[in-house]
DNA sequence: CTACCGATTGACT
DNA sequence: GTCAATCGGTAGA
């Protein structure tokens, strides 16, 4: 399995082109007990400024000021009493990010299920807060620099998913522009999360 | 300091 | 399908 962490020009780029890449790469944490590994399956684009489900819409805070920085970052925050990860994209000042939702499990199960206190594969990292406690992702990684291929990063192998197999919706409990078509998720796969209406590209 | 609130989850009808 | 627990972040007194 390649392993080696995107470059900072990845992230370079304008946060719903880097969403989309994101479905089917890697995401990799190093723990004491060794690397977890998982395709990222579904993924969220949260627009800066312009957009008013981005945290950053009502200007940079404590919480969020990792998304205002370089791209190439973790923006790891807090709600509902879980964790949710976010790659910073674009360059710094351009406060927009990538939500990384779900991952199909490939290595590191063991740990996972540790963590999770479950068994089913689909249910070690299906959705934002379920994906950093099975990846024992916390605030403190937050702002950590995903291109250096320590703590956490992402890899791209020679994984390549048709275009018929990404699919795309409106994004998920977001309380504001739910309209905006800007969740990229792995068409019919099993480890999406949301309900199951919401695992297959929408008819159009 | 208090008073909300949410890019969630899991338990339950 | 519905619903409430959860707690850090934020704003405001």
């Amino acid at each position: 399995m390649e392993l080696t962490a995107l470059p900072r020009a990845f992230y370079d780029r304008p946060v719903v082109r880097v969403a989309r890449e994101l479905i089917g790469c890697l995401l990799v944490r190093e723990t004491i007990e060794g690397l977890l590994v998982g395709r990222i399956v579904e993924a969220e684009a949260y627009l800066s400024q312009r957009d008013a489900a981005c945290h950053a819409a009502a200007g940079q805070t404590r919480r969020n000021s990792s998304m205002f920085g370089p791209p190439g970052h973790a923006y790891v925050y807090a709600i509902h009493a879980r964790y949710c990860l976010n790659a910073v994209t674009e360059p710094a000042g351009t406060p927009s990010a990538v939500l990384i939702r779900a991952v199909e499990p490939l290595a590191g199960l063991s740990g996972m299920r540790q963590r999770r206190g479950r068994e089913a594969v689909c249910e070690l990292a299906r959705g934002p807060g379920r994906l950093c406690e099975a990846f024992a992702i916390d605030r403190q990684l937050d702002g950590s620099d995903l291109t250096r291929g320590t703590d956490l990063w992402i890899a791209q192998d020679g994984y390549r998913l048709s275009r018929r197999d990404l699919a795309r919706s409106p994004r998920i409990g977001v309380t504001s522009a739910h309209d905006l078509p800007l969740r990229f998720f792995l068409d019919g796969s099993r480890f999406v999360s949301g309900p199951r209406k919401l695992h297959r590209r929408p008819v159009r």
